[in-house]
DNA sequence: GTCTATACGGTGATAGAC
DNA sequence: GTCTATCACCGTATAGAC
């Protein structure tokens, strides 16, 4: 092996190596921010939830903002690829897609109490905090765009009782209602609760979809 | 004037003044928590923004974590009187009832940009906060229980296209969805937008009721 | 890369004069 | 009730040894 491939090996371990202790870091802020909330989070929680002394977090992320940034933007890109991934394998009728992107909302990678609450704790900052917004609103507004497009490519198959945009207001109204069970709703609710009736609202709404 | 009238007036007056001061407190850290977050807003900056010291605040709410509570619990009644006043001036009929309770949620004093954001705020850290939680928890559950009941009731009267409780969800959950819109939603979003919406989808659950 | 130790600033809360 | 002054603490970020 020349010394050219052996350095090539070893930066890449080095990059693997860093990843790794960024995912950890950040797996302990996401662990903090749900048990304590984002005001209680603090460096040094962190620090002891992922086993690293707080310096070494510090030297990983520059700052406590950006690892906060970087926590949202890692739940975000979860969120994104999920449903983007599903969708790419679902069929071409857009009752089937939206079907789709329902069911990957209560994916278990992302329809869980601990994600969840740490997507609403960022939420509730997103308004004061530009940062949030921005990498919020990226993938928010992309999967309510794909939702009111099928919603509206599905009302020229077979006319919906709502208008698209209503229709798709509604359906994202719902999934949210969900998510907002699992959290704060009875201590019984569970996952497999949440799809149904999303199911028979989209139903009620593309009666002829079926 | 007896001495005794004197007195009671003047402890009446001191009262009023004293509600007066922490009216002005709340008010101040409504403005603080929307345009910083909770995490920003700080015992100084509410002092600043309500034109009284530092001290002077503490000495009225006795700490910080009592002024938040109190700040939230002040939201809380306004929303719940706000409905509940609605709702004993509504008609008799389920569905007028439940229009009621739609239009209280979008009545200008609650569906606004600032105390939505503070309201989202709080909601966010509610899962980590006990005292938020059961602070917003009353309310909540209040509403979606009277929510749910008008659903039972107007299905009784003419069956809707959903189950009552499905229905409930998906009215809230659109609900929900029109106060995200006025936060986080496209600029020209504004309050007159937001009730069509709610009530087509009143109207495609509940066709015969109009 | 990782640690310990520490400097620095900000924050909540108190004391005491008025 | 209201203020100013002050304190003790905590949280972030940095420095420097390894």
């Amino acid at each position: 092996m020349s010394t050219v491939t052996q350095k090539n090996f070893a930066s890449r371990n080095r990059r693997r190596q860093s990843e790794f202790r960024k995912q950890q870091v950040i797996d302990a802020t996401i662990d903090c921010i749900d048990q304590l909330g984002i005001s209680q989070t603090t460096l040094a929680r962190i620090a002891e939830r992922s086993g690293l002394s707080q310096g070494n977090v510090v030297f990983h992320f520059k700052n406590k903002d950006t690892l906060l940034e970087q926590t949202l933007m890692h739940l975000n890109e979860e969120h994104l690829a999920n449903w983007r991934d599903v969708l790419a394998q679902a069929g071409n009728h857009p009752r089937d897609r939206l079907l789709a992107l329902i069911e990957a909302s209560f994916a278990p990678a992302v329809f869980n109490r601990r994600k969840i609450s740490v997507w609403f704790a960022f939420w509730g900052e997103s308004r004061s905090k530009a940062a949030y917004m921005r990498i919020c609103g990226a993938n928010d507004q992309a999967f309510s765009n794909t939702v009111s497009e099928l919603c509206i490519a599905l009302h020229g198959l077979s006319p919906g009782r709502l208008a698209p945009q209503t229709a798709a207001t509604s359906i994202e109204g719902i999934i949210d209602a969900q998510w907002q069970n699992l959290l704060l709703g009875p201590p019984g609710f569970k996952r497999g609760d949440a799809l149904a009736p999303v199911i028979e609202l989209l139903d009620c709404i593309y009666p002829h979809a079926g």
